[in-house]
DNA sequence: CAACTTTTGGCAACCGCTTGCCGCACCATT
DNA sequence: AATGGTGCGGCAAGCGGTTGCCAAAAGTTG
């Protein structure tokens, strides 16, 4: 396989050039702008091309157009179960795209995020930005010098893409009470997470409406190792039933529920959020206020597209809202006589 | 905040070099060579750039220099929990090093990783194979032109680090054996997966030594949607227990299993590979072959920059081989006097 | 057939940064 | 004072593409 040119280093837009006879403007132009050679003159070059084996340089392309074809996409934690249905959505709509994903974990800091958006902005052409922790300013700031697109952010500052948690919440709070219960209990994530407060905030509104009994605990790091906390702290209040901040935390209190003999949902029904891999096959399967986070992911990747892309930019949507809806399984049922 | 100079585009190195009152070759140097330029001087360009807020591109240093500084990741399915932990592990240490992560699915397709290794090649300085499914030769050919580290599939061809699933696999055995399990079932995974391969063939070494009597259902994809396929086959086999290509399929067959009124690990026993995210708290919850999936990514990318500093160059190790422990938890348990 | 358009390809100037080479200044030797 | 280092900064040639502008060639039209 022809691979290398007679320097010994990957072929070059000229080494093309030379071997077709042409300028090195016509090869570009063959390769990135069909219609602009004629159709004999590109197929000549084309063929060249095919039997060096040549490869573009994106970088070289980009120092030119001002383009990366990469998009970077930033989110809290890795490790996260729920980020890992995002960047599998992202990473498929910008392969469709023809474009790289660059992921960046933020480690749960608004400062490491601001200073990767600053220092990626001229890696990237745009940026999603996963359950952001900057301020609103920041988000301004940072969306008025390049392409930006939040998931579970909401802000005017940027296209965002949300996933109705609030409706989740309304729907768990009917099943909950369509059981008998009456006193509910939120279990919160962090402090610092736009959705969790939507979420406590709609909890609260409506279980105020529903005459129901609520209290509140936390708030928690989202991972199953803070279940052990929560759980405790859920049992204490009191409630016959639980709405977590997400399913991280539900799962992790499910296993400590039962070191504790408190039987799920006999003794405490717990509603999940999020519908990650695992709550179908934990114990009891969760039930889940699912969210399409895979689809989450992929909107968000459209509607960056579109704003980079001249033709549709400002006439793109500036906000999606996923629909969810509850997913019954084990962890809910009837309260109980006794309790 | 000074973004944006006099022709409205981002700063260059070419605004702070007349800022500061000095070539732009000095200004690179002062940057990334900062010895050889005077310190008063540096200082000044430093200061400079900071008010500027200026950005190297990383693209038009790359043209130069010839590096990406970045290396991407190939893994077979985005979705699998197996690879996120890769990622992760991967993702950790390059951002140590200050590499950027390229991530790709090549979906389970030789042809398609063979195909990013080719359009990759200037994109990224180096390639993290994950359970390539590459053949030797491909290997080799890419080696030859690229830094390339692979994990999970072993060939003299690229350093590589492996996760020693036989010894796994000898203790998982020896783990049964001494349960009293005789008829013992092996469940494969997919037939172009190395590690497949390898697991069973010291299945069947260490079962023939043992006088056991062995089966093998398969292949199967490594999903839990695969697990109810999976377990009808290895029921049929009267073994009493199974260990099966990975905690994926293993988990969807508890579900099976469970669904057939099959108790776990009453009437059989399940162990997995991998000990993923989930293998703890699934019904019962897996015994299963644990691997440091994580720090196998880590080592990859050790290896790998290694072989990109020409100071290790050559010097650097071609294997590592990750130690693993069978992880025993309630999927496994005495042979059923009945059965 | 002249005048005019359109098509097609080449020239050359970048894009932003790196780096080999050169030369000036300044200091330490002899 | 002449000589030789050494430290430091500038010049300019790339790296591999893209693209505006121009001119030659080819096609159209009355």
């Amino acid at each position: 396989m022809a691979e290398t040119n007679a320097r010994g280093s990957a072929p070059t837009i000229r080494d093309v050039a030379a071997l077709a006879g042409v300028a090195t403007s016509t090869v570009s132009r063959a390769l990135s702008n069909p219609d602009r050679v004629n159709r004999a003159t590109r197929e000549r070059i084309e063929k060249v091309a095919a039997e060096l084996n040549y490869v573009p340089s994106s970088q070289a392309r980009g120092l030119s157009s001002g383009r990366t074809n990469a998009i970077a996409l930033l989110v809290p934690d890795v490790t996260n179960p729920f980020y890992f249905d995002i960047i599998r959505g992202t990473q498929n709509q910008l392969k469709a795209a023809g474009y790289t994903q660059l992921l960046v974990d933020t480690e749960e800091s608004a400062e490491m995020e601001a200073d990767t958006l600053q220092k990626m902005q001229r890696t990237a052409d745009g940026f999603i930005l996963a359950a952001s922790r900057l301020t609103d300013a920041q988000i301004l700031e940072a969306a008025s010098s390049q392409a930006i697109v939040t998931i579970n952010r909401s802000s005017a500052n940027a296209p965002t893409v949300v996933i109705d948690t609030p409706g989740a919440v309304v729907q768990a709070l009917e099943h909950l009470t369509s059981l008998g219960h009456t006193r509910i209990c939120y279990v919160g994530g962090p402090a610092s997470s736009w959705s969790n407060a939507k979420r406590w905030k709609t909890f609260e509104d409506e279980s105020r409406d529903r005459g129901l009994t609520t209290s509140r605990v936390g708030p928690f790091t989202p991972k199953t190792t803070s279940g052990a906390a929560a759980a405790d702290a859920a049992a204490r209040t009191g409630a016959t039933a639980c709405i977590v901040f997400n399913d991280l935390l539900a799962i992790g209190m499910l296993q400590r529920l039962r070191e504790r003999g408190i039987r799920v949902p006999e003794d405490m029904s717990i509603v999940g959020c999020d519908d990650i891999f695992g709550a179908d096959f934990c114990n009891p399967p969760l039930t889940t206020m699912a969210s399409p986070i895979e689809q989450a992911g992929r909107v968000a990747v459209s509607m960056l597209l579109a704003q980079l892309d001249p033709l549709h930019a400002g006439s793109s949507r500036r906000l999606a809202v996923m629909p969810t809806h509850l997913t019954v399984r084990g962890s809910t049922g009837p309260v109980s006589p006794t309790s």
